[in-house]
RNA sequence: GCGCCUGUAGCUCAGUUGGAUAGAGCAACUGCCUUCUAAGCAGUGGGUCAGGGGUUCGAAUCCCUUCAGGCGCGCCA
């Protein structure tokens, strides 16, 4: 629909003797017309005419005036465009015939982009700001891979260095604790039911095997049994939220593979790594950065800065034509560093796109919810998804722009659920879903309303639907080339805000079976549309609620 | 102190990258189930787009500035 205009636009303009001109084209609000364009006011200052003489011009100039039924000049020089029935009707018939094919925009053309998101470590449960990265990392790839991108998914696994170590110690602790002696926990250790958990899991496995031991003969085998639990933990709080990921990319393989010791020579070779105060440094003020920084410390340790380099070359270097990390706003100061690191291994600093995920603060009735990781109380993804729901988080997460402050009160969330928009597009699929069992048990043949011409369709109702159902693909364009999922959420639900009313006042099914079909046909494109958010999105599609 | 993000209806948030009379949900109030699901529908009220300047045909949107909140500025991760 937009291309079509576009096209034809474009054509008048060139007649006009105008080319290259980027043709604007954007949805107005009803009582205008369908579509419309402001390019007759953009062209004012460079053809010194007054904008609706330039429109008159090219309204003239437009071939095909026949899928239009009005074309109308306004305000200051708006054309408005509104389409005919027969046009729409075709439109309708493609939509339910092409399916998705109709729907999505392939801008991608088939590059390759590397989504990484939640990567949290793997000492503890995911708590809601990982449930926001995730359902807004999942609802990205989902977008770009509908927008004709090849995506892969990616969770970095902190599987090596500092935290992991820390949650061994912890485990070993309260091991050596459980057995009756006097074992001094970590400071900075980690504390909570889980690790309960997790140390009479490890008790129960090795029994007094390491009592006798310090905790660096056991460490590995402590560290590698706890962190390997909470990863799997994390992976079910995953697949219940309904997010999956293509590759998981551990850190310590990077080590293994010498692959940070590879990067940090590679700098060093391109003269961007010095020595100073005994500590290894990263010239990241070359690329301005505001501070060089450690990689490896005076004692000989590596930095968590250190994987990252190596982490961030394999990106670059890797097959993929776009890089997109989703991080937690809390990070943002990181961007830079990283970004230097790609530049001084040569590639443009924009070739990582960091997507900053705000805050979320944590609410019960109003009051916050403090949540200190070091007492080990912090609300988890889990406790939130049994008492909200998962669809129902997933919604609140994806009615945001991802650099919005969320506030997510837990009291207000509940007493949603029951009225939380989400279910209203859910309901909407899954009324479709009744109207087509009641047909069939009419003996109505709904298999047919692919071939069914929608000509009948002619109330109001029907027609805005219809026009609302062919802004998909402009709205899904937007959503993609943007980054920003959440225009998809607002479409759906607007388009089940149509579709309800329309349902209230009209029977679909009836002794009418010409005009059941095309209500049915209707029907069926709204279902199309709907599913193909749903599926975005990462929300399920109740059949009935 | 410096940097990033945010400030829109009582509350939670959108606002198509600069477009026309600023929207939705919740909350409040009034009605609607003998009908393909009332998790629904119809209706009412609600605004100095934080404040002030500027840019232009046109600003909630871009620039400057003030105020308010959040986050970040380690040889922590």
């Amino acid at each position: 629909m937009k291309k079509r205009l576009q096209h034809l636009i474009q054509c008048a303009l060139k007649q006009l003797g105008i080319t290259s001109v980027e043709v604007v084209v954007e949805l107005p609000e009803e009582s205008f017309g369908d579509i419309a364009t402001p390019v007759a006011m953009s062209l004012a200052k460079i053809l010194k005419k007054p904008p609706r003489k330039i429109a008159e011009d090219i309204i003239k100039a437009i071939d095909e005036k026949d899928i239009f039924d009005r074309i109308e000049i306004a305000g200051p020089g708006f054309i408005n465009f509104t389409f005919s029935r027969t046009y729409l009707y075709s439109e309708l018939k493609n939509l339910i015939k092409e399916d998705s094919l109709f729907l999505r925009e392939k801008i991608g053309k088939g590059k390759r982009v590397q989504v990484e998101f939640v990567s949290a470590n793997p000492t503890g449960p995911l708590h809601l700001g990982h449930g926001r990265g995730a359902a807004v990392g999942a609802a990205l790839s989902n977008l770009l891979g509908a927008g004709g991108y090849k995506v892969e998914r990616e969770f970095y696994i902190n599987d090596a260095g500092r935290q992991v170590r820390l949650l061994g110690m912890s485990v070993f602790a309260k091991y050596k604790q459980l057995h009756g002696m006097d074992y001094p926990f970590p400071d900075d250790g980690y504390r909570g039911d889980y690790i309960e958990n997790l140390t009479r899991e490890f008790e129960n496995q090795y029994k007094d095997r390491f009592v006798k031991n310090e905790f660096d003969e056991a460490a590995r085998i402590v560290i590698d049994f706890s962190y390997k639990k909470m990863l799997a933990l994390i992976k079910k709080d995953l697949e219940d939220f309904h997010v999956y990921f293509d590759t998981w990319q551990s850190e310590r393989e990077l080590y293994e593979k010498g692959e940070v010791l590879k990067s940090i020579s590679d700098l060093r070779e391109r003269g961007c790594v010095y020595e100073r105060e005994g500590a290894t440094w990263f010239k990241s003020t070359d690329f301005g950065d505001d501070k060089d920084r450690v990689i490896i410390k005076g004692d000989g340790e590596y930095t968590y800065f250190a994987p990252d380099i190596a982490y961030h070359r394999k990106k670059v270097e890797g097959k993929f034509d776009e890089l997109i990390d989703i991080w937690g706003a809390d990070h943002h100061g990181y961007i830079p560093r990283i970004q230097a690191v790609i530049q001084a291994l040569g590639y443009p600093g924009e070739s990582l796109k960091v997507l900053l995920v705000q805050m979320v603060s944590l609410l019960r009735s109003g009051k916050p919810v403090l949540m200190s990781k070091r007492a080990g109380e912090f609300v988890t993804l889990r406790e939130v998804m049994d008492e909200v729901g998962a669809d129902t988080t997933k919604f609140i997460f994806l009615t945001r722009r991802p650099d919005s402050h969320l506030e997510f009160d837990l009291e207000v969330a509940k007493a949603q659920s029951a009225e939380n928009p989400v279910f209203y597009v859910q309901y909407a699929n899954a009324r479709i879903n009744s109207i087509f069992a009641h047909a069939r048990e009419q003996g109505i043949d709904a298999d047919k309303v692919k071939d069914t011409e929608p000509g009948l369709l002619s109330v109001p109702e029907e027609l805005r639907i219809i026009k609302k159902l062919l802004t998909y693909p402009m709205v899904f364009e937007g959503a993609v080339i943007s980054h920003e999922p959440h225009r998809i959420t607002f479409y759906l639900q607007e388009l089940a805000g149509m579709f309800h009313p329309y349902y209230q006042r009209y029977k679909v099914v009836t002794d009418d079976t010409d005009l059941t079909m095309a209500r049915l046909a209707l029907c069926e494109a709204i279902r199309i549309v709907l599913r193909d958010g749903f599926e975005i999105l990462g929300l399920s599609a109740p059949e009935r609620m």
